[in-house]
DNA sequence: TTGTAGGCGTTATCAG
DNA sequence: CTGATAACGCCTACAA
């Protein structure tokens, strides 16, 4: 801790300290072994005295590289990209990049500016998790001209690459089984309406409609949360006093229906099915556990990984979208 | 999206097409009055159409500043970091500032290899939130010479700064509420054992032992989540069957262990009273609501950031700690 | 095995 | 108002 020196460490300083030339400590860096043993000696423990830390501006410098993969995350408070990110990092650490996260609300412009931020550390790569951009967002990764994927959704016409799951094959799919259990009034709960929301929105939709009901939306621009949920609820009995079925966006809507249905008496999955989004632990632990749509986000988040490496190593890939399919967590909900 | 070239815009390559020199671009980009209106207009088109993308590679070697702050979060799927992470960045972007974000597990090895990295971009300030570090971490730290904060907690010898709240306190508090309340036999749940879990730890022995009880720890390696609640309450009622009341480290356990408790007919707060903390929304859809401790994590992340960028601008704060306080958010299950 | 020269893109400084 | 020059730290290429 004896800090003497204001400024932090440079190759130059270690070397003036042994009597090198900093290329020498460069080499050492890379490669121990590509100097003599007496020097490579002296090289470490200078290194370890005086906590010498790389510096990568000079590497983004000249060859416009940092070995950073950009990770765009809507939100912190969403649990379902937490596993989504260490798949990336897992990927990405073991190839010797690091990850740069940043978050925008679900907000077009606000991916904007951080993806302006992450360009300008000059990050080698792109993972984004909406599908919906600013024509300056596009612009910029045009020029980046870096590989991208897009993550979570099959996008018609992805940037560069995609890897995600079909939303709304997987919205039909639950959403004609709670049709087929008997199930008549089935209500949509979705809350900030992005894009991930309308995709399930029309699968319901198409299920519903499948079978010669009307689709019941009961939606919100607000964040979700449980207790948004449960306000939903309440506001969709009023409206729809015999509904018998609730689909949402989301496993925080569906255990805030969930709660808020027992604490009114309402037996849920024979009064109320209830099916949701993402199958977080929550659901497990309710009484009936939650039915809700798992995806495998740890392998989305490594294949989006692999996608951006191989590309970065030269070796692009020839399929630009992978489906990575979904599975329905079954509880007793429904 | 025509896009001729393979490299991405420069200062040089936007001048050259108006027949300038790339100094008055950069003039341009920090000051648009300092140049001529007819030379604006040009270059202003000329950024629009190349989608100039700013490069902070040069600044961070010629100056070591990247306008970055630096973040570290122990973990993306705890919601409880998402409200401070907005915290810093509304204070951090009103002043210019980026902030980057990097997780580590609760793991101090991570830690350190996320600061390393985080170091390598050179940010200009980090902010931590937890207490514990490794050697090195605690060496780069001192050579890297920039401004630091400790957040959530209040170390007795803080790195630099520190903003946060007094968990040990809060803990006692709530404990000795829920002795007064005529709880006999209060287990404490933890999990993960990070930094936080302990204080509260202490806190919670500090209040029962007060009041001459013998501590029951109901504990677990694992990280927390709804399931393991249930899990822990289970091993808690075969080890204490006259347990009464339960104070948990996390709202997460919290909620697990009333949602167990509820299925085996448990009544709270008669039987079980449970209280948890950071006061998440779901503590307020569950029936009776959770009564849990608040802290105020937006204004620590505030805090925080205003702390960093002072030091920056070169007015260090006299005051190195800061306690924001915490308050109990009184639910019926106490 | 080690050293020297040059360059990456931007900005501070000084000159015009 | 605009231009020329040098510097930041590291690595590639070449030289000894």
């Amino acid at each position: 801790m004896s800090a003497t020196q204001k400024t932090r460490p440079t190759l130059q300083h270690i070397a003036d300290r042994i009597g090198i030339t900093k290329m020498t400590v460069s080499r050492y860096l890379r490669d121990p072994h590509s100097v003599a043993a007496s020097t490579r000696e002296k090289i470490a423990k200078e290194i370890e005295a005086t906590g010498y830390i790389q510096n990568r501006a000079p590497a983004m410098l000249s060859k416009a590289s940092s070995k950073a993969i950009g990770i765009l995350l809507p939100s912190l408070s969403n649990q379902v990209f937490a596993r989504f990110a260490q798949g990336i990092e897992e990927v990405a650490s073991s190839h010797g990049y690091q990850t740069l996260i940043a978050h925008f609300g679900y907000s077009d412009l606000e991916e904007e500016s951080k993806i302006a931020s992450l360009l300008s550390y000059q990050v080698d790569g792109l993972i984004l998790t909406e599908t919906s951009h600013t024509n300056r967002t596009l612009q910029m990764i045009g020029t980046a001209n870096i590989p991208v994927v897009e993550a979570m959704e099959l996008p018609h016409t992805p940037i560069d690459m995609a890897v995600g799951l079909n939303h709304q094959a997987a919205a039909y799919d639950v959403v004609t089984q709670m049709l087929n259990s008997g199930k008549k009034q089935i209500a949509y709960f979705g809350a900030r309406l992005d894009s991930r929301t309308k995709l399930r929105m029309q699968g319901y939709t198409q299920a519903v409609e499948a079978q010669g009901h009307k689709p019941i939306y009961i939606l919100t621009e607000a964040h979700s949360s449980f207790s948004i949920g449960a306000n939903l609820l309440e506001q969709a009995l009023n409206q729809h006093s015999d509904l018998d079925g609730a689909f949402c966006t989301n496993d925080d809507i569906a255990v805030g229906i969930m709660l808020a249905a027992q604490q009114q008496g309402i037996s849920i999955p024979h009064q109320l099915a209830v099916v949701g989004n993402n199958a977080l632990d929550i659901g497990t632990v309710m009484s009936p556990s939650l039915t809700s749509i798992d995806s495998p986000r740890f392998e989305i988040g490594q294949k989006s990984a692999e996608l951006i490496i191989s590309a970065l190593a030269g070796v692009p890939s020839e399929q630009k979208v992978y489906d990575l399919g979904y599975s329905i967590s079954a509880g007793g909900s429904l």
